[in-house]
DNA sequence: CTAAGGCAGTTTACCGGTAACGTAGCCAAG
DNA sequence: CTTGGCTACGTTACCGGTAAACTGCCTTAG
């Protein structure tokens, strides 16, 4: 008659002699019932398995389910990891359950990605980056739920915003390697399709060299995963063209690893005959032989302080709007 | 009246004048109205910006929900973010939501996390280990739905199994060092406490060489994170007790490139003087100066093939136990 | 001409939990 | 003795969608 692990509050109920709504209200550590009714209820629930339903739980109320979204642009970049988890700890700590999605670079994968997730009415959901199409837009701004973009920070956010501006780090780049008296740079990335947020760096590089007068000499951006191997080729290719560079910019850290192989194979001396420069502090870049140059994010704390956000504003509390992270430009040995 | 984006079936229903039983089969695609309804019904939902409850219904029907879950060991492992790459990627194709927790190695948080993830009724769940407490089994018995245990083999599983041997991976590399002409072998590892998995790699590795007649030498074991720094500090201090060793097995890649990169710096010839032997198999080993000599693991696969299993058992089809996913001894040129 | 069957729907009941409200019993103050 | 308040519950209605059963109406076969 006790079925193990499919019981519900009705169940509970009926073996201990109470209504369900008391069962609910012991349960949910409410009040209005004596110690002995609390105990009773308790032990027949640990007795039967009985195992809350959030589905109908949430499904009832207006009461916030435990549900929170996120998006990033890649599962596979070692750097989305670290946010994803300081966003889960951040959570799971205070009892919520995170959702999980990937737009590969793409708004129109993360509205698709989107509307599956709204229909199970989140308590909130995190994107990735400041690019969406109108439809998500239009899709948030309905379901009324709070929204952090993360990444690429934006100051006119559908809601909130926790990250940096990748044009600036391209910016702190660009003038950090004028004045260690570089002057003839390059450019290799790497974008499937869509990375806005790469372009804007070297948009940001591009532009700080212009102004110090000694403009971007050539850049050469794949097709492709930005990967090691991409780095490799990429620097191979561009060096063909122009033999004459004196320091290159990456897309990001695994791309200059990568180039770094290629002046290792080729004998090309860094940074003596060419800097080598990357972009996001991945761990493998601070032990490489040479400590790469980069720009150091604090993915965990960007992944922290995005749950934290939402769940202040979810309580009520006041959450500023925009949360700048500050990243850290890392001069190592290599540019 | 027509409030934008909290449209629900009734008011559609309302709309356009039929029931919402009507609108429910309609914007499922079934059968049983005309093409005229069909056209007013989903011309309404679009115009009110309707989205679907899914809380709703999974609450409703015995019909599976589509949410699955899966826990991962560490969310900042780069071979964890293959893993949710392939499963992310099989799963959002068939319409599955994903939601992701992480254990730390520590089967009790996977208890917690399961009695959450379970209360969401989910279609199914995929574990990483076979390390489970009593709880968790029971818990996933009684729920009765699909459960994939993956990235550590164990031949009865729960349910299901898709991952392979980590004792076999330290045999195979054993063998391998012993048959190179390695006669003093050492390890290095790391484990935040309770990592079963990387313990039974150094067993297998441990046990080969006892068979071939030339015993491990030594071994030093981080209480601290698999990362660059526990391996080259865990290789400092080995080969500080002995530095007569002719080879090191290292926890994973990481920490044999943090190894490699203390070789380096102490000039130390690899693989003259010493071997360095990785696990894992992650993309920065291959171009790396040297490249590593590791246990390439097909990540992705391993998270394809275990949504697969599952999504196989949810539609009633067979599917095998124990699915074996095979690692690849790939000798680079430092072991 | 009537029965059978198909089409295009409608109606009803229900899923499990929760909010809101109702109520019986008890005690103390007026 | 009555009233009011408190405690410890019980009752009812409802959330949004779906399965299953039901209802006219029209067509077609016998």
């Amino acid at each position: 008659m006790e079925r193990k692990g499919k019981a519900n509050l009705e169940d509970i109920a009926k073996v201990t002699g109470v209504s369900k709504m008391t069962v609910s209200r012991v349960l949910r550590g409410g009040q209005g019932f004596s110690d002995e009714t609390r105990d009773r209820v308790i032990a027949a629930a640990d007795r039967m398995g009985y195992v809350p339903n959030r589905l109908a739980a949430a499904f009832n109320s207006v009461q916030a389910s435990t549900l929170v979204g996120i998006c990033v642009p890649r599962l596979t970049s070692g750097l989305f990891g670290h946010v994803l988890d300081g966003v889960d700890r951040a959570l799971t700590r205070l009892g919520y359950q995170v959702m999980i999605g990937c737009n590969n670079h793409q708004p129109l994968e993360e509205e698709a990605w989107l509307r599956q997730v709204v229909s199970w009415r989140p308590a909130g959901v995190i994107l990735s980056g400041r690019s969406h199409t109108p439809g998500a837009v239009e899709l948030l701004h309905n379901a009324g739920m709070p929204v952090v973009e993360i990444w690429d920070l934006t100051t006119s956010p559908i809601d909130m915003s926790v990250g940096f501006s990748h044009y600036d780090c391209g910016v702190e780049v660009g003038q950090f390697l004028v004045r260690k008296g570089r002057r003839r740079a390059g450019y290799v990335g790497a974008s499937s399709r869509a990375d806005v947020m790469g372009q804007a760096r070297m948009e940001g590089f591009s532009a700080a060299l212009v102004l110090a007068g000694y403009p971007l000499v050539d850049r050469e951006v794949l097709l492709d995963s930005p990967g090691f191997y991409a780095g490799y080729y990429g620097l191979e290719t561009l060096l063909a063209r122009r033999p004459d560079l004196d320091v290159v910019y990456f897309h990001n850290d695994e791309m200059a690893i990568g180039g770094l192989a290629y002046c290792q194979q080729r004998g090309i001396r860094v940074p003596e005959d060419l800097g080598i420069v990357g972009w996001g502090g991945m761990e493998a870049a601070s032990v490489l032989p040479r400590r790469l140059t980069t720009t150091v994010v604090p993915t965990t704390l960007i992944g922290k302080q995005a749950a934290e956000a939402l769940v202040a504003r979810l309580k009520g509390e006041p959450v500023q709007d925009v949360t700048v992270i500050a990243t850290r430009l890392v001069p190592g040995e290599t540019g």
